[in-house]
DNA sequence: TCAATATAGTTGTGCAAACAACTCTTGTCC
DNA sequence: GGACAAGAGTTGTTTGCACAACTATATTGA
């Protein structure tokens, strides 16, 4: 069985939709420290690894930029500026195609793929570190409940249904 | 009954525990962005809020600055000039006491309190808004999941159990 | 065909977060 | 009782995030 406390603590907070919320905002913080020893030593940072990713996934189709930006995990207003770091690293490589040069296409590159490839044991570490006390069952749970959450505040077509 | 789907989606994700955790952040993500459009026209940032709550539940006690980075929800290392922002509005005031002139006391004033009543109501509809949805026993289950999850991260003796 | 509109990114600016190095004060222990 | 360490904040500096205004390119429809 798993053995979640029961106790809400009445008085601590206004309402128990703000006792999820405030818990959720400790939960993320105290998980995304963790992450963060892995990906600082590394030179980038969470949402950068998750444009590597992305553009991974498609390799070696490339990635429009606005693309990228609405199929990031956080929001990501400042995707030109993210994107000339990773561009500077020599992670990505941006190419505007005659045909309609609106657009900038992303892809990776080897040394990309390669720092991906480098980050992979540690980052898996990493997540049975944040994690890995809980039982599978919990854990799909918790996606199931996070999923349901977040909802109704999600855009039109986007990759987190 | 609940009804979160049972769809993993594998394949998307190297491990449940990423799923899990990319999840989080993701539903994070999308509520604080709602929680900010109450916070933005007031003036004050969500962790602004909290220094301003806590001190308002021990008033009329005086909080040492280091006391409050402690029990903030996220980690505040940049607890000074967060107060400097608050001093400088006249929500909070700050006092050296000269039997011991290494801490600094913060206490709430008249104009604090009064703001965290303008706020109560709209950060009450607020949160209704981004949780409201869910029935108060998925809730209160998220609450158990969630405090499970960092409670091998969480330090000795902090507020947040 | 050309002005209006829509699309795709970029840049300016200001504010917030993170980490480390620093100052000031008090407590301790030969 | 004076060096040393610990405690409590502050400041310097760099980097990241957010919003809005802007440029450049393509489409469309009178």
């Amino acid at each position: 069985m798993s053995s979640h406390s029961k106790k809400s603590q009445a008085g601590r907070f206004d309402s128990l939709e703000q006792e999820v919320y405030l818990n959720l905002w400790r939960t993320y913080d105290r998980l995304r420290s963790i992450e963060e020893e892995v990906f600082g030593p590394m030179g980038i940072t969470s949402q950068q690894y998750n444009v590597l990713r992305l553009l991974a996934v498609h390799h070696p189709e490339p990635v429009p930029t606005l693309t990228i930006a609405n199929r990031m995990i956080s929001r990501a207003p400042d995707i030109t500026r993210m994107l000339d770091k990773l561009e500077a690293s020599s992670l990505i490589q941006r190419v505007r195609p005659s045909e309609n040069r609106r657009m900038v296409l992303i892809s990776i590159t080897a040394g990309g793929l390669s720092l991906l490839g480098e980050i992979a044991e540690p980052l898996r570490q990493c997540h049975s570190k944040q994690l890995g006390h809980l039982n599978k069952k919990d854990l799909a749970l918790l996606v199931g409940l996070l999923r349901d959450a977040r909802k109704p505040h999600e855009q039109e077509k986007n990759t987190w249904s």
